[in-house]
DNA sequence: ATGGTAGCGCTGCTA
Protein backbone atom coordinates (compact mmCIF):
# COMPACT_ATOMS: atom_id res chain seq x y z
CA UNK A 1 0.00 0.00 0.00
CA UNK A 2 0.96 3.06 -0.94
CA UNK A 3 -0.26 5.79 1.68
CA UNK A 4 0.11 9.18 1.08
CA UNK A 5 -0.61 12.80 3.02
CA UNK A 6 -0.47 15.82 1.80
CA UNK A 7 -1.64 19.89 2.17
CA UNK A 8 -2.68 20.58 -1.32
CA UNK A 9 -3.36 24.62 -0.09
CA UNK A 10 -6.90 24.57 -2.22
CA UNK A 11 -7.46 21.55 -4.06
CA UNK A 12 -9.31 23.76 -7.11
CA UNK A 13 -5.68 25.75 -7.35
CA UNK A 14 -4.07 22.12 -7.66
CA UNK A 15 -6.30 19.78 -9.11
CA UNK A 16 -4.20 19.51 -12.38
CA UNK A 17 -1.01 19.04 -10.41
CA UNK A 18 -2.68 16.27 -7.95
CA UNK A 19 -4.09 14.83 -11.00
CA UNK A 20 -0.66 14.36 -12.61
CA UNK A 21 1.07 13.72 -9.47
CA UNK A 22 -1.85 10.26 -8.89
CA UNK A 23 -0.85 9.36 -12.76
CA UNK A 24 2.84 9.50 -12.11
CA UNK A 25 3.26 8.13 -8.50
CA UNK A 26 0.19 5.49 -7.94
CA UNK A 27 -0.70 6.56 -4.27
CA UNK A 28 -3.29 3.94 -3.02
CA UNK A 29 -5.02 6.39 -0.34
CA UNK A 30 -4.17 10.07 -0.21
CA UNK A 31 -4.98 12.05 2.80
CA UNK A 32 -5.56 15.80 1.76
CA UNK A 33 -5.35 18.70 4.29
CA UNK A 34 -6.74 22.56 3.25
CA UNK A 35 -9.02 21.54 0.14
CA UNK A 36 -10.85 25.13 0.64
CA UNK A 37 -13.88 23.91 -0.86
CA UNK A 38 -17.40 22.92 -0.03
CA UNK A 39 -18.62 19.12 0.07
CA UNK A 40 -20.58 19.95 -3.03
CA UNK A 41 -17.41 21.70 -5.40
CA UNK A 42 -15.48 18.60 -3.85
CA UNK A 43 -13.94 16.97 -7.63
CA UNK A 44 -15.34 13.38 -6.55
CA UNK A 45 -16.24 12.70 -10.56
CA UNK A 46 -12.50 13.27 -11.43
CA UNK A 47 -11.21 11.27 -8.45
CA UNK A 48 -13.58 8.27 -9.73
CA UNK A 49 -12.32 8.45 -13.20
CA UNK A 50 -8.91 7.77 -12.29
CA UNK A 51 -10.07 4.46 -9.88
CA UNK A 52 -10.50 6.39 -6.74
CA UNK A 53 -13.79 6.87 -4.12
CA UNK A 54 -13.01 9.35 -2.25
CA UNK A 55 -14.61 11.17 0.97
CA UNK A 56 -14.48 14.99 1.81
CA UNK A 57 -15.39 17.41 4.69
CA UNK A 58 -14.93 20.56 3.75
CA UNK A 59 -17.43 23.82 4.05
CA UNK A 60 -15.73 26.64 2.10
CA UNK A 61 -12.62 29.47 1.88
CA UNK A 62 -10.62 27.51 4.52
CA UNK A 63 -9.56 24.30 5.96
CA UNK A 64 -11.16 21.25 4.39
CA UNK A 65 -9.71 17.44 4.36
CA UNK A 66 -10.03 14.35 2.66
CA UNK A 67 -9.14 10.98 1.75
CA UNK A 68 -8.77 9.46 -1.14
CA UNK A 69 -9.02 5.62 -1.98
CA UNK A 70 -8.62 2.74 -4.57
CA UNK A 71 -8.19 0.42 -1.87
CA UNK A 72 -11.76 0.84 -0.19
CA UNK A 73 -13.41 3.73 1.81
CA UNK A 74 -15.65 2.63 4.55
CA UNK A 75 -16.86 3.82 8.15
CA UNK A 76 -16.20 7.17 7.42
CA UNK A 77 -16.40 9.66 9.96
CA UNK A 78 -16.78 14.02 9.57
CA UNK A 79 -15.16 15.61 12.66
CA UNK A 80 -14.88 14.31 15.82
CA UNK A 81 -16.94 11.71 17.66
CA UNK A 82 -16.66 13.44 20.86
CA UNK A 83 -15.67 17.35 20.96
CA UNK A 84 -15.14 19.50 23.75
CA UNK A 85 -16.79 22.75 23.86
CA UNK A 86 -13.22 24.85 23.43
CA UNK A 87 -12.72 22.80 20.55
CA UNK A 88 -13.32 24.17 17.45
CA UNK A 89 -14.96 22.29 14.23
CA UNK A 90 -13.74 23.87 11.62
CA UNK A 91 -13.86 20.55 8.76
CA UNK A 92 -10.25 19.59 10.05
CA UNK A 93 -10.76 15.82 10.64
CA UNK A 94 -12.15 13.19 8.62
CA UNK A 95 -11.76 9.13 9.37
CA UNK A 96 -12.78 6.02 6.65
CA UNK A 97 -11.38 2.07 7.05
CA UNK A 98 -8.90 1.82 3.31
CA UNK A 99 -7.89 -1.73 2.71
CA UNK A 100 -7.82 -2.55 6.44
CA UNK A 101 -6.30 0.52 7.80
CA UNK A 102 -8.43 2.84 9.49
CA UNK A 103 -6.86 6.41 8.22
CA UNK A 104 -7.21 9.90 9.63
CA UNK A 105 -6.83 12.83 7.93
CA UNK A 106 -6.01 15.89 10.26
CA UNK A 107 -5.02 19.29 9.51
CA UNK A 108 -4.50 20.65 12.94
CA UNK A 109 -4.87 24.62 13.56
CA UNK A 110 -2.05 27.01 12.78
CA UNK A 111 -2.53 28.76 16.16
CA UNK A 112 -1.15 31.70 15.05
CA UNK A 113 0.88 33.25 18.30
CA UNK A 114 1.57 31.88 21.57
CA UNK A 115 -0.03 34.67 23.57
CA UNK A 116 -3.56 34.03 21.08
CA UNK A 117 -6.95 32.24 21.67
CA UNK A 118 -5.70 30.50 18.84
CA UNK A 119 -2.81 28.85 20.40
CA UNK A 120 -4.83 27.55 22.75
CA UNK A 121 -7.70 26.54 20.78
CA UNK A 122 -4.50 24.03 19.00
CA UNK A 123 -3.55 22.64 22.01
CA UNK A 124 -7.00 22.05 23.05
CA UNK A 125 -7.61 20.43 19.33
CA UNK A 126 -4.62 18.30 19.96
CA UNK A 127 -6.03 16.84 23.39
CA UNK A 128 -9.30 16.14 21.59
CA UNK A 129 -7.49 14.21 19.21
CA UNK A 130 -6.13 12.14 21.18
CA UNK A 131 -9.06 11.44 23.07
CA UNK A 132 -10.61 10.57 19.71
CA UNK A 133 -7.62 7.78 19.01
CA UNK A 134 -8.78 6.58 22.53
CA UNK A 135 -12.55 6.10 22.04
CA UNK A 136 -12.45 5.09 18.29
CA UNK A 137 -8.95 3.13 17.73
CA UNK A 138 -7.27 -0.03 19.25
CA UNK A 139 -3.30 0.66 18.77
CA UNK A 140 -2.95 -2.81 18.43
CA UNK A 141 -4.95 -2.48 15.27
CA UNK A 142 -3.86 -0.98 12.11
CA UNK A 143 -3.96 2.80 12.55
CA UNK A 144 -2.71 5.90 10.49
CA UNK A 145 -2.81 9.13 11.45
CA UNK A 146 -1.65 12.04 8.74
CA UNK A 147 -2.11 15.25 8.06
CA UNK A 148 -0.43 18.83 8.94
CA UNK A 149 0.26 19.08 12.38
CA UNK A 150 2.00 22.54 12.46
CA UNK A 151 4.06 21.27 14.85
CA UNK A 152 7.61 20.50 14.50
CA UNK A 153 8.42 17.77 16.45
CA UNK A 154 11.86 18.76 17.41
CA UNK A 155 14.35 21.33 17.24
CA UNK A 156 15.78 19.38 14.02
CA UNK A 157 12.64 19.74 12.40
CA UNK A 158 13.04 23.59 11.27
CA UNK A 159 15.83 25.44 9.09
CA UNK A 160 17.04 27.70 12.19
CA UNK A 161 15.45 27.06 15.01
CA UNK A 162 17.26 30.41 16.60
CA UNK A 163 14.49 31.55 14.27
CA UNK A 164 11.46 30.39 16.06
CA UNK A 165 12.09 31.95 19.48
CA UNK A 166 8.84 32.66 20.69
CA UNK A 167 7.04 31.26 17.56
CA UNK A 168 4.74 28.84 17.72
CA UNK A 169 5.02 25.41 15.74
CA UNK A 170 8.25 24.40 18.20
CA UNK A 171 7.00 25.58 21.61
CA UNK A 172 7.01 22.70 24.44
CA UNK A 173 3.23 22.81 25.31
CA UNK A 174 3.04 21.86 20.94
CA UNK A 175 5.76 19.16 21.18
CA UNK A 176 3.82 18.04 24.28
CA UNK A 177 0.22 17.86 22.96
CA UNK A 178 1.83 16.14 20.04
CA UNK A 179 3.39 13.47 21.87
CA UNK A 180 0.38 12.79 24.16
CA UNK A 181 -1.33 11.73 20.39
CA UNK A 182 1.94 10.06 19.67
CA UNK A 183 1.37 8.27 23.55
CA UNK A 184 -1.73 6.32 21.89
CA UNK A 185 0.64 4.35 20.64
CA UNK A 186 1.47 5.52 17.42
CA UNK A 187 4.59 6.08 15.53
CA UNK A 188 6.18 8.85 13.25
CA UNK A 189 7.43 6.80 10.65
CA UNK A 190 9.53 9.10 8.26
CA UNK A 191 11.50 10.04 11.44
CA UNK A 192 11.67 6.22 12.12
CA UNK A 193 13.30 6.07 8.72
CA UNK A 194 15.05 8.66 8.65
CA UNK A 195 16.71 9.07 12.02
CA UNK A 196 19.73 10.86 11.75
CA UNK A 197 18.55 13.46 9.24
CA UNK A 198 17.74 17.37 9.43
CA UNK A 199 14.14 17.19 8.44
CA UNK A 200 13.26 15.74 5.73
CA UNK A 201 11.38 19.15 5.57
CA UNK A 202 7.63 19.02 3.98
CA UNK A 203 6.86 22.82 3.52
CA UNK A 204 8.06 26.12 2.81
CA UNK A 205 7.15 29.48 2.89
CA UNK A 206 5.85 30.78 -0.32
CA UNK A 207 7.86 33.68 0.40
CA UNK A 208 11.26 34.73 -0.18
CA UNK A 209 12.50 31.50 -1.63
CA UNK A 210 12.78 29.90 1.38
CA UNK A 211 12.34 26.43 -0.93
CA UNK A 212 15.30 26.97 -2.63
CA UNK A 213 17.16 28.35 0.38
CA UNK A 214 16.46 24.98 2.26
CA UNK A 215 14.52 27.19 4.64
CA UNK A 216 11.53 24.84 5.59
CA UNK A 217 10.21 23.04 8.20
CA UNK A 218 8.94 19.59 8.84
CA UNK A 219 5.41 19.49 10.08
CA UNK A 220 3.49 16.82 8.04
CA UNK A 221 3.64 14.31 9.53
CA UNK A 222 2.37 10.22 9.30
CA UNK A 223 2.02 8.68 12.61
CA UNK A 224 1.29 4.32 12.46
CA UNK A 225 0.47 2.40 15.04
CA UNK A 226 2.99 -0.39 15.96
CA UNK A 227 1.73 -3.41 13.66
CA UNK A 228 1.30 -0.83 10.49
CA UNK A 229 4.83 0.75 11.50
CA UNK A 230 6.26 -2.69 11.66
CA UNK A 231 4.97 -3.00 7.39
CA UNK A 232 6.46 0.10 6.50
CA UNK A 233 9.15 0.03 3.83
CA UNK A 234 10.11 3.29 3.16
CA UNK A 235 8.94 6.72 3.87
CA UNK A 236 9.86 9.95 2.45
CA UNK A 237 9.09 13.61 1.21
CA UNK A 238 8.55 14.12 -2.48
CA UNK A 239 10.13 17.48 -2.93
CA UNK A 240 10.04 17.17 -5.93
CA UNK A 241 6.56 17.88 -6.58
CA UNK A 242 7.18 21.16 -4.68
CA UNK A 243 9.01 22.42 -7.81
CA UNK A 244 7.51 24.86 -9.94
CA UNK A 245 6.80 24.04 -13.26
CA UNK A 246 6.61 26.88 -15.26
CA UNK A 247 3.15 28.09 -16.64
CA UNK A 248 0.33 28.35 -14.38
CA UNK A 249 0.59 25.28 -12.29
CA UNK A 250 1.85 26.56 -9.14
CA UNK A 251 3.00 24.08 -6.62
CA UNK A 252 1.27 24.06 -2.72
CA UNK A 253 3.75 25.21 -0.21
CA UNK A 254 3.12 21.34 1.18
CA UNK A 255 5.48 18.56 -0.41
CA UNK A 256 3.54 15.05 -0.29
CA UNK A 257 4.80 12.57 2.60
CA UNK A 258 5.24 8.94 1.30
CA UNK A 259 4.82 5.80 2.84
CA UNK A 260 4.91 2.37 1.81
CA UNK A 261 3.50 -0.27 3.73
CA UNK A 262 3.84 -3.59 2.55
CA UNK A 263 0.85 -6.42 3.52
C1' DA B 1 12.68 48.03 3.65
C1' DT B 2 8.12 46.07 9.86
C1' DG B 3 8.64 43.64 3.96
C1' DG B 4 7.62 38.88 1.31
C1' DT B 5 3.66 35.01 -1.68
C1' DA B 6 -0.33 32.26 -2.55
C1' DG B 7 -5.42 31.41 -2.32
C1' DC B 8 -10.07 33.00 -1.89
C1' DG B 9 -12.89 36.38 -3.66
C1' DC B 10 -13.69 41.17 -3.80
C1' DT B 11 -12.20 43.06 1.43
C1' DG B 12 -9.06 41.66 4.09
C1' DC B 13 -8.14 37.18 6.24
C1' DT B 14 -5.36 33.04 6.66
C1' DA B 15 -1.18 30.71 6.42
Amino acid sequence: MRLVTWNVNSLKARLPRLEDWIGSHAPDVLLLQETKCTDEAFPREEFSRLGYESAHHGDGRWNGVAIVSRLGLEDVRSGFRERAAETPDECRILSANCGGVKVFSVYVPNGRAVDSEFYAAKLAWLANLRRELDTTCDPSDAVAVGGDFNVAPEDRDVWDITQFAGLTHVTRPEREALRAVLDFGLEDVVRRLHPDEVGPFSWWDYRGGAFHKGEGMRIDLLLASAPLAARVTAAYVDREARKGQGGEQQPSDHAPVVVEVVP
